[in-house]
DNA sequence: ACCGTTGTACGATGTTTGTCGAATGAAAGA
DNA sequence: TCTTTCATTCGACAAACATCGTACAACGGT
């Protein structure tokens, strides 16, 4: 039996329809969310423990469910890894222009000058090479 | 001493350059905020008391306070009326297309769609008329 | 001078949130 | 099999938040 079905609670992704603005809103007014999600827009998919951020694992884990049950992230598991990428096409289609609108306007501020998101391949990257 | 100076807490409106997105996207993220945010955008001003949402009157209060020190709205005092617009083109100078990108997500979902914002003048409205 | 209108400030309250440490589960490799 | 790696869940905790009632301040009219 795979691991996916063996999990206590399974993975839930919320369809483009059930979408919820003001939760979408809401998980991206986190500093440590948008690292995640600006980081993924740059790096096609990525496992958990890759990205620049700098709080414990447990807090990580916590990011990642607000994001995915808002529909902002899609999880997917293989082996010990949990691979992670961005719904922007499902984003895109259920509201055209939001991410895109949202990221750039991040991007464009002084908080998003500080803290360049490093591009490149992630799926053997290790953080402490 | 006109009442704008005599105010304990002086209106606090942040330039422009100042706006910090992930404050913006906190704001409006909560629904009686993006209310008073759709409202704004179908009436040019408007006083406090006339928006349609289903509040004390000091959690409007609160509400108000999130919006302008996030740079949303602007208040003006005149009278015992404070005077609320949208910085729609602030907004627009420093995030091109965040706004309307937002509000338009909102109101193409199910929530937008369940509590239409009536348009029209406020400047005389009467609540309880 | 007095009152009604408008909206705020303050304090209290219950909820949500972000954070961590410890324990847990599952897979991969020794 | 034993250990290491990866990431989670749980419980705890402090901070932030949404909400309200009450008290208050300022203006405008009577």
């Amino acid at each position: 039996m795979p691991r996916s079905q063996r999990r206590r609670t399974a993975l839930t992704h919320p369809e483009p329809e059930e979408f919820d603005v003001l939760d979408i809103l809401h998980a991206m007014s986190d500093p440590t969310r948008m690292t995640i999600v600006r980081t993924l827009r740059s790096a096609p998919e990525r496992a958990c423990g890759t990205f620049p951020v700098d709080v414990a694992p447990s807090t990580l884990s916590h990011h990642f469910r607000v994001l995915r049950e808002s529909g902002v992230i899609r999880q997917r598991e293989e082996g010990t890894r949990r691979w992670t990428t961005l719904r922007a096409e499902d984003l895109d289609r259920r509201f055209p222009g939001l991410l895109d609108a949202i990221v750039t306007a991040y991007e464009t501020s002084a908080a998003g000058r500080e803290q360049p998101v490093a591009a490149g391949r992630a799926d053997r990257h290790d953080p402490r090479s």
